[in-house]
DNA sequence: TAAAAGTCTTAAACTAGTTCATTTTTTTTC
DNA sequence: GAAAAAAAATGAACTAGTTTAAGACTTTTA
């Protein structure tokens, strides 16, 4: 079977966790919707119950909430081969916190939750899957719900540019202050501290 | 079947996402262990290739790492019903960075990676079991990573009033403040601030 | 391709949280 | 149940990060 890029993309990223026959993949492949999303328009808001979770085929996408003073705090960047969407507001179906806004164009491969409950029906096997892909998210968030606190902003930005080489040249300044949760005029400085050096 | 104090804990535990038979409960308190930890004493220590992860059936842990510096960041407090460990030292085999202390006397059941391994074999129901368990953990931990960068000191202690009553008259002052992130002067002025309101 | 909008830089005054030092209170240990 | 050890409170001097404001540079849009 040829599969198209975004198909086999998904496909391989699955199958680094569990084995899927042909009919398997094509079975799983007819869950999925395709989804595009031009620069600067949002996949979802604040308010809206998350119909979907989402696997990046191309682009890259902030995910973010704005606090009470309308400040963006940005909880990940999304790139291709990456997983994201609101967890929470998927699970138990309640209006999520979230914004999830395009930087680049993008491509996405969503899965909804009616397909993701029948996913578990039809092959069981993705029980697997999924228990190991939060199994591994679950190990960086552990280790990332520590940094705001033990870590200083200049400590924060130097392990992100180390862990995301990819994603730093790909966002503004003002999106990763946002990220690592202090003001864009901070950043500046540590950045042209840290380059200094 | 008439089932031990413990042993009753853990079963209703995990049959609030899966059904076991009577045969399949049996073999799951088969691969356990049982462990009992003395107030100050360590379950485990930074450095340790973490064996087990642990269910608490009675008592009060503290989960930490020491920062350059040698002060204690608190990633956890685990208490009776709650799943504790090193998930990423007892997955990749790494040796742990992280100290688990008793704050009081407590009793664990702990399951081995060996077992942890087989538990998928022999009954793989479990594989939905800790998929929707790690599920559920990843969206406290997405919201708790950006506690640190998006609230104040005083609000995340608010936070934690709130969301985990029944542990804090448990626990020191001094070990909320590792916690929460702040030195324990500071926190000792929250605590009187927001008392007087 | 010009204007508009957004991003980046710099600097001075400010605030949340730290550090260090001392005293009081509570808990642990023998 | 007394002595020792640990935790909590308080205060003064300090530092990491914010706020506000203004000008320079880049990107977007018509």
């Amino acid at each position: 079977m040829k599969l198209e890029y975004s198909h086999k993309l998904i496909i391989d990223n699955v199958s680094r966790f569990i084995d899927l026959t042909e009919l398997e993949k094509q079975k799983y492949i007819s869950l999925l919707t395709e989804i595009k999303v031009k620069k600067k328009a949002f996949l979802m808001q604040a308010g809206d119950i998350t119909r979907f979770e989402y696997f990046i085929t191309k682009g890259c996408l902030k995910v973010y909430t704005l606090d009470v003073d309308g400040a963006p705090h940005i909880s990940m960047f999304a790139v291709e081969d990456y997983w994201t969407g609101d967890m929470a507001s998927f699970i138990t179906k309640q209006p999520s916190r979230y914004f999830i806004k395009a930087i680049e164009d993008s491509e996405l491969l969503g899965i909804s939750r009616a397909n993701y409950d029948l996913l578990f029906q039809e092959i069981p096997k993705f029980e697997r899957f999924y228990r190991i892909l939060y199994q591994k998210s679950l190990i960086s968030y552990i280790r990332r719900s520590n940094y705001g606190i033990s870590l200083t902003a200049e400590e924060r930005y130097i392990e992100f540019k180390k862990k995301y080489p990819h994603i730093v040249n790909r966002i503004t300044q003002k999106d990763l202050a946002g990220y690592i949760g202090i003001t864009p005029e901070f950043m500046s400085k540590i950045i042209s501290k840290v380059n200094r050096m």
